[in-house]
DNA sequence: GCACGGGCATGCAACGTTGCAAACTGGGGG
DNA sequence: CCCCCAGTTTGCAACGTTGCATGCCCGTGC
């Protein structure tokens, strides 16, 4: 390993003057920056992150915790995110809790504290009760609502808003038994919740009534659950035109069942989606659906991390972030 | 922050004995070590990882750096090599190159070197004698073959096995006219290589002239190059009547592209993929595609790693991890 | 010619932890 | 009764870096 010490003796300087170099202090001299760089590059000197976190006190890294790094949705938005940060000169690890309550526990409890200096979290399983009397001192930014409003910063969308125009747009297509996919019982899920207001109120303005049988609950937010639950719906006595899932791999999922079923998509029944992942623009048929502006729920995380960092000590805020009923073939 | 010598003062012992019970050090009385914990239960202490790396030298951390992470086949084996390194007790960073031979080159030379403890690292366009020329004392493992053997270790499938046991699956299905989309100009890229090596194989095999205008080049692997390479394919004198491609995504953009030129899928036209991503399962029709055992590729890896940071230094080796057909609707 | 100031270079100390080796304890054997 | 040893606890130093404060040098202005 070649150390700063390494690098001054080989450049006739001191130590210090090295540092200078490698951070861009202002005050070095060109023909001294330049005959220490040439000894850095000779040497291959590489800072040591290690002894450079310990003395500056921050690591520039930050967590982002998710249920599952290789569900879509969430490996898009890691990805953004990643990228975002490193202009901000951030480095991003990524949790996968697995919607692993215990695990979530340990991540929330500042398991990583004194390895990152923020973290993005978006939880699955705990409720929000326990997210206020988080005692780590890491600042933190949750992901998604949480009802009660725990006093902790938030980036959201408008799922209730979102939800209501998805589904006011099935109405508006002339469907009239419309279900809902990916109601969650787990409580400390609002998002669910919301999407599941905003269905109820979009069919309450059409003047329809709810119904809990086209209410359909999963447990998971996989393609395997939104077939399940689609299969199930196409099998009741009065089954829907229409179906409204809380996410693109439920609908993906229920679009397949539909098929399954020998109807067509959106002839027999009209599906949207929610989360706008890829795959839902190369379904067949083409997937509509809900799209939240990720960049934006990332530059809005980054943001939140970074004033508190900046030592931002305000009460906690709720961030709004933008989205759009993107509307395609399969309705 | 709550340190070693808080909680020392506050147990009455020296900090020296907490770093004991901290580390789970042998030789601590039970009385001890009880009376220490309460203390750093208590006070809430969690070691500095700063500090902890900077003295041990190591950091427990380890890199996964790959084109993309939202491409579905590097996230299902992000997500799993995060899942085993973390039974191994360590944490995977990720990180994205977008395919920047810049980037690229900056990771393989050792940006990260003093922040990681090794690199799993996935190239898309740096060529194999740079990999060669690699300076950087970080231990490293390639994911992926690359021509001329460097002097690194590698995780590879046999690609050319896999793409002839694809494309002869297709000769068995009796079609006569077998393309290939995923051609890659750049050399770097040895997979797409044997993958094409394979599929002439499988060909020559039949009986059948490999004709370059049936080899599809690809400027990505997305769909939507799958997508445009298809329609071009199609919109020939004599189109395919089966296609293999290099990654489940360029099939699925091939697949759709079948479709939007009013064709049928396996019918008119068979297509199997590559890689066994989740949305190949559940389009219309399910995709035949090569599953790679990912598992297996992650968990060699992350042994190269081990062994290497153990000091094992022979040879660099070339480890295979299994494959297999898995034939569906689409073929 | 001298004082001053800005640009530049440096020495010291400290960040919180763990490796090392030494020091202490109590109990059993000589 | 003393010594030895295993078990337990401790003090010291060092990991490589950067903040702070200081000192040096040279050019400018009086």
């Amino acid at each position: 390993m070649v150390r700063l010490s390494d690098v001054a003796v080989h450049a006739g300087v001191s130590v210090r003057t090295v540092s200078n170099v490698v951070n861009d202090f202002r005050h070095v001299a060109p023909h001294t920056r330049a005959r220490v760089q040439a000894s850095i590059d000779e040497l291959g000197y590489r800072p040591n992150m290690a002894a450079r976190n310990l003395r500056r006190g921050r690591t520039g890294l930050l967590a982002l915790v998710v249920p599952e790094i290789d569900s879509p949705y969430f490996s898009d938005l890691a990805a953004r995110t990643v990228r975002i940060a490193e202009d901000e000169g951030w480095t991003v690890l990524i949790d996968q809790t697995d919607g692993d309550p215990a695990r979530e526990r340990r991540l929330l409890h500042g398991e990583r504290s004194q390895l990152v200096d923020g973290v993005i979290f978006s939880p699955w399983s705990v409720p929000a009760q326990e997210l206020a009397s988080r005692s780590d001192a890491t600042p933190i930014v949750l992901l998604g609502e949480h009802d009660g409003a725990p006093p902790v910063d938030h980036v959201v969308i408008d799922n209730v808003r979102a939800a209501e125009e998805a589904v006011g747009h099935l109405v508006a297509r002339g469907r009239t038994a419309i279900a809902a996919i990916g109601v969650r019982p787990t409580l400390g899920n609002a998002t669910a919740h919301q999407r599941l207001l905003g269905h109820r109120r979009a069919l309450a303005t059409a003047g329809m009534e709810p119904r809990s049988d086209r209410e359909a609950p999963v447990g998971s937010l996989h393609r395997a659950e939104g077939h399940r639950a689609m299969t199930e719906l196409l099998d009741s006595l009065e089954p829907p035109d229409a179906v409204f899932c809380f996410s693109d791999q439920l609908a993906l999922g229920a679009l397949r069942a539909v098929v399954d079923a020998g109807l067509r998509v959106p002839r027999d029944v009209a599906v949207v989606g929610f989360d706008d992942i890829e795959d839902g623009r190369y379904a067949v048929p083409r997937l509509t659906t809900v799209s939240p502006d990720r960049d934006q729920i990332a530059r809005l995380a980054l943001q939140v991390l970074r004033d508190r960092l900046a030592g931002d000590d305000t009460p906690a805020r709720v961030h709004t972030a933008g989205h759009r009923l993107v509307v395609r073939e399969s309705s």
